[in-house]
RNA sequence: GGGGACGUGGCGGAACGGUAGACGCGACGGUCUCAAACACCGUUGGGGUAACACCCGUGGGGGUUCGAUUCCCCCCGUCCCUACCA
């Protein structure tokens, strides 16, 4: 135990009540008798507040210069939340996760970083003012208030002098200056855009507000409108995002699975069709080249642009017309329906396939995704089983362009054939696999103007325009000379406009207010009117961890050079549920920002870890269940310290938990004994901090208790450090407390060694307990006579004493457990095996056997293999 | 359909090739109390025994190993993500 001195030792508070003083022997106050969170939790933590004692001095808060700290950093970073109403135990698990480790990182010596903000733009505050006419800015300020008591009552050792808000003009001006950055660069642009309306409430619904193709509020069914919306070319950085996943070591498989997956990368090719008449060229992508001698139709999305140009004037035009309608009708979700039936509508139209000349019949099917590939698509139904299914339901011919070896290949076939084999019935690729004719007709389309190898991605372009008032507003004017121009730097930020009504229609609310929207073009000084539309609240979330570091700075978004010593974020915690939006565009973000010049990293979360959710009943706590225990009320009844023991007791951190209301009780129990016993032992051993015991004349529980104390130090350290299993970890410390309280009630108690060493428990279990229950462990080391425990360095454990004298030795016999022997530690395995021999048991189960085999394995166990 | 994770007491879970069930919840017994609750102490995988001994036991089946909850293969089951992505 290192620390010793008291001077830093601020006592205060000591004249509330349940304290009481006593004369001896240092004046020190003695603790009541039962531990009492609502006394002790506040007091703590009005020290902290009126210390600033998590803030960290390396930050460029206004813009000076500064001396950057040699040593090591530790920024730990919790996913920011959006400020509802109040926390849930989601929030509770993943804030005390973070904290644990900035408490651990800060006393093994690191500058720490523990920053705190709020997701503050959004839906929900908005519709909150649309329900009562209040400002969101009030509700979110009012909810941002009601936020951070919760944390601050929870304890959370955060740096609240970086606060954030992601709706503050001083934030989101920084949010403006980075969109006009993308837009320099050709990053940012407009373009047309399906959206989902919802022809009741007059507006542009988000995804997650459609249900079943219908609107979530008012239950009408949804259409899509085509409005000119902001995109940010995110699939430019598409294999940028792939490659440096390699970079991503220490993220959890799972998530860099599901951003691969979700940017999906495919190799391929892009074959132009030409419409019979010559008229059309219709490129499609396919990751079959080589079946190409197997189109035998070809399809067409019913969004695609040449739909009408193909029909307008035909006899087809009616039923193609109908067919496209209704395919509009309905949503993504249904038309994704898993095997809802394969429809089309033929259109009396061909294309000629560019290999051989055949003509293929053109049909329009909704299962045909305009915004994958090109939205067009050469059927091949005799190796895909969409193609398969369509043409079955269509009587359309099915032919067979790769065989097995050694099967007929003019054999019909009952359903598509998707495995490896030999090219046959294609001309130029007969006889090769499947692979080399990939090869060589991607060769021969480019050869031939007819194509060429490429890649596609499943990976959308990120569309960031919201018609809504709620969010930041994108900077650019719309001038009719000058077309669209980026609002200059100097005039950041366009604040958003107050204004009457906040319901969207058709348009921004923004839109409503012609004193916004009216203004003069930057470049002509004409007249000209402001872009409408709001960003999406992942671009306000997808750099806040730069501006953490510079909260408050005025001439920039952040300081490259304090950015580039905190960054990249050391320990990212958050829900798996970002696995893919947030984490993908944060680290398109940072690509960029590199890209620019900005910043000196290209990926800006090191570690990474996702953990599970809290569930009760079986379910996600929500609202709408009825389940959700308010982590408010938990502290109430138990205090803060038991709420942040139990959250990360109840199981692997990784893992979905199961809230159990009696099983917090045991960790408020648990508190309960470590307060009698460190009370007991400051009282016992009054004084200071007492050092280290050495192990002689120690009998041997408590020689027992100070190697456990030793081990359990070793354990929390490698479990929080290495394994981010606090459960673990807790479930060590409970150990020693429990054998330190037995210890402690022992007959020999009173001994002056065995009391010495019970001290020396207490304390080390309050102090490696503190980055989990930072408030008790405070209260009970100022009691044992320490100074401010967070600034106390973490223990190492003596390795001396780690190590045993005599050690128990399993004996097993073929592999079965037969007896145990005690030996000596450091003896030679033929005494080991000798006194393993005559262990009565032992014996037994060798006797009229011979022994083929020993294996010792030292210090923990014997095998005797018999025949 | 594709991808991933996981199956251990009544429950949450521990054991990273070496004593299966640490720690906690619950249950049972006891102490305290007029009593109950709380608290504290003890017991608690199944079978078996007066008590030992002993036998069985980590979803099922096989394999590797002196030794498997752990590594490999097959099967069964659960959960999560994703899904007509050409």
């Amino acid at each position: 135990m290192v620390a010793s001195g008291r001077g830093a030792v601020t006592r205060g508070g000591w004249g509330e009540p349940g304290y009481t003083r006593r004369p001896m022997p240092e004046d020190r106050p003695i603790l009541p008798e039962r531990y009492d969170p609502d006394r002790v939790e506040p007091r703590w933590q009005a020290v902290w507040d009126a210390e600033r004692a998590f803030s960290s001095g390396v930050l460029s808060r206004d813009g000076e210069s500064m001396s950057l700290p040699d040593r090591d950093k530790a920024y730990v970073l919790e996913m920011l939340p959006y400020p509802s109403g109040d926390i849930h135990m989601g929030h509770v698990k993943n804030y005390t996760m973070g904290d644990v480790i900035a408490h651990f990182r800060r006393r093994n010596g690191a500058e720490v970083f523990h920053p705190m903000g709020y997701d503050a733009f959004g839906l929900p505050a908005e519709n909150a003012a649309i329900r009562t006419g209040e400002p969101p800015a009030v509700v979110t300020a009012r909810n941002i208030a009601g936020i951070r008591t919760q944390l601050k009552r929870l304890g959370f050792a955060i740096d609240w002098d970086t606060e954030i808000s992601t709706a503050d003009p001083e934030y989101y001006r920084w949010t403006q200056w980075l969109f006009l950055r993308m837009f320099e660069r050709g990053l940012a642009e407009r373009r047309e855009a399906p959206v989902n309306w919802c022809p009741t409430d007059m507006t542009v619904l988000a995804n997650e507000q459609v249900v079943d193709g219908r609107c979530e509020r008012c239950g009408s069914e949804v259409d899509v409108r085509q409005l000119t919306q902001w995109f940010l070319r995110i699939t430019d950085y598409a294999d940028a995002l792939l490659d440096d996943m390699d970079l991503l070591t220490d993220w959890p498989a799972r998530v860099l699975s599901m951003q691969r997956n979700w940017i999906g990368r495919s190799e391929g090719a892009r074959v132009i069709f030409r419409t019979e008449d010559g008229a059309h060229e219709i490129p499609v992508f396919t990751t079959r080249p080589d079946t190409l001698f197997g189109a035998t139709f070809f399809l067409l999305a019913p969004e695609h642009p040449l739909v009408a140009a193909l029909v307008t004037g035909t006899d087809r035009e009616r039923d193609v017309t109908e067919y496209v309608r209704a395919a509009a009708r309905s949503t993504t979700a249904e038309r994704g329906a898993a095997d809802k039936p394969k429809t089309g509508v033929y259109t009396g139209r061909e294309v000629i396939n560019p290999v051989n000349g055949a003509r293929l019949p053109v049909w329009v099917a909704d299962y045909v995704l305009m915004d994958y590939g090109t939205g067009a698509v050469m059927a091949v139904p005799g190796h895909d089983e969409r193609d398969f299914a369509f043409a079955r339901a269509h009587a359309l011919p099915v032919v067979r362009v790769i065989c097995p070896e050694g099967d007929d290949p003019s054999a019909p076939l009952d359903e598509a054939y998707v495995g490896d084999g030999l090219l046959t019935g294609s001309g130029i690729l007969d006889g090769q696999t499947v692979d080399q004719a990939k090869a060589t007709i991607s060769s021969w389309l480019q050869a031939h103007g007819a194509g060429e190898a490429t890649v596609g991605y499943r990976l959308r372009d990120w569309l960031i325009s919201r018609q809504r008032y709620w969010g930041a507003p994108i900077p650019i004017v719309h001038c009719p000379d000058c077309g669209t121009v980026a609002v200059p730097d100097d005039q950041l930020p366009v604040l958003l406009p107050e204004v009457d009504d906040y319901a969207p229609k058709g348009q921004s609310p923004l839109a409503g207010s012609e004193e916004f929207v009216s203004t003069v073009c930057p470049r002509c000084g004409g007249p000209a009117r402001r872009e409408t539309d709001t960003m999406d609240t992942f671009v306000d979330s997808s750099w806040y961890y730069l501006r953490y570091t510079a909260p408050h700075l005025e001439r920039a978004a952040f300081d490259t050079d304090v950015v580039d010593y905190w960054l990249p974020v050391d320990q990212y915690i958050g829900g798996v549920e970002h696995a893919v939006l947030h984490l993908l565009y944060a680290r398109f973000f940072t690509k960029v920002l590199h890209d620019i010049g900005l910043i000196g990293f290209r990926e800006p979360f090191a570690r990474l870890f996702t953990q599970g959710m809290v569930y009760r009943d079986g379910a996600k706590m929500s609202k709408s269940k009825g389940n959700v225990v308010p982590p408010d009320e938990i502290v109430g009844q138990f205090g803060a310290d038991t709420l942040r023991l139990y959250v990360l007791f109840m199981g692997p951190a990784a893992d979905d938990i199961e809230w159990s209301d009696r099983g917090v009780v045991g960790a408020r129990r648990f508190l309960d004994r470590l307060w009698a016993l460190a009370r007991h032992a400051s009282q016992a051993v009054p004084g200071d901090l007492i050092e280290r015991p050495g192990r002689e004349g120690l009998d041997g529980d408590a020689a027992e208790l100070l190697r456990k104390c030793e081990s359990t130090i070793a354990k929390v350290s490698e479990d929080v450090a290495e394994r981010f299993s606090f459960h673990t970890a807790i479930s060590a410390v409970q150990e020693l407390v429990n054998l330190a309280t037995r210890v402690m009630q022992g007959d020999d108690a009173r001994e002056q060694g065995t009391a010495g060493v019970v001290r020396y428990a207490a304390q080390t279990a309050v102090s490696v307990l503190f980055p989990f229950a930072p408030h008790i462990t405070s209260e009970l080391w100022e009691a044992l006579g320490g100074p401010h425990l967070w600034t106390v360095a973490w223990p190492r454990p003596h390795e001396a004493l780690l190590v045993r004298d005599t050690v128990t030795i399993v004996v097993q016999v073929n592999g079965k457990l037969r007896g145990r022997v005690d030996v000596d530690a450091g003896a030679a395995d033929a005494d080991v095996l000798g006194a393993a021999r005559v262990e009565p048991k032992v014996a037994a189960a060798l006797d009229g056997k011979q022994v083929v085999r020993e294996v010792v394995v030292p210090g923990r166990l014997v095998n005797f293999v018999v025949k």
